[in-house]
DNA sequence: TTGTATTTAATGTAATTACATTTAATTTTA
DNA sequence: TAAAATTAAATGTAATTACATTAAATACAA
């Protein structure tokens, strides 16, 4: 279903105009389909988001600062996220010794093995995109980093 | 800035997952750059989707089922979107003759005005993205659109 | 060193969202 | 028709988000 079906707008003022929708859309789409994937696993997108971060650094710990810069929504506080994930037993916070303002937060076990989890099915999830072929992603990839871009170069 | 850069990520666990990725993550940017072209009108990127919507339809009254179905974020609560505009006299909610169930609503003078105005910086804004010329753009409506229907075709 | 500015995280709050429930009207069906 | 089911919108609520402010620690500059 194109854009166009999907919102029941038969006429966009140009197709800028109608990538843009088309892109919120899109993210949309994507953010509810994770949330339904999540929703057994008691974890909200943004939760697993951080928890995803945090598992790329490979036990190391990060600071919340640091989570922030990775995070997709960067409005989305990072503090309150680790609180969560501390409640859940599926991260550790604790003062960072270089530098006492800042926090340290680190996976746990329990976190990583909820991340095995969902991996499952995210990957079934996942796996209907490969329909798609590599090239086409990489085109798909392409072109959203050119739309962002474009506005740098004003 | 492609993706890898923004979000300091080096490595995917494939393109596919990438590319999802790269979808939240132009549509909350997008979304961003919104917020803050509109809240010198005092909207919400939501508000101002559904004023849109209402403008589209001519001065002809919409449901609020009519006005979810052509909403980006169909989780958001179409009736409160409708309060709020009601309050700030941007549009008028009226008992739908034909079935009073339902609720008609339409865009007042005020609201089209409000629009009008907020076209200009909206205009201003899009005409970033004309630089990728239309035959990408299109290419790009394409892409997304594909990206949603393979799923379909589980 | 001492005062000022900056950085990092946490907190307060109002608004919004997610989700379930309720209310009222209409449609279906027995 | 009367009862049951469905539909449309509103409402209640808990959680989350947006945004500003605060608090504490560190860096910097006079």
């Amino acid at each position: 279903m194109g854009i166009s079906e999907a919102l029941k707008q038969s006429k966009f003022p140009s197709e800028a105009a109608k990538a843009v929708v088309n892109a919120i859309y899109t993210g949309n789409w994507i953010v509810q389909q994770q949330q339904e994937l999540l929703k057994p696993f008691g974890l909200t997108v943004q939760q697993y988001n951080v928890l995803r971060i945090l598992r790329g650094q490979q036990g190391n710990p990060m600071t919340v600062l640091a989570i922030t810069e990775r995070m997709l929504d960067k409005m989305s506080n990072a503090s309150r996220l680790v609180d969560k994930l501390v409640e859940k037993n599926l991260v550790l916070r604790r003062e960072c010794p270089k530098d006492r303002r800042a926090v340290d937060v680190l996976i746990l076990p329990a976190g990583l093995d909820l991340l095995t989890q969902v991996d499952q099915v995210q990957n079934d999830w996942g796996k209907h995109f490969d329909a798609l072929g590599v090239s086409k992603l990489e085109e798909m990839n392409q072109i959203l980093d050119e739309f962002r871009t474009v506005f740098s170069h004003n």
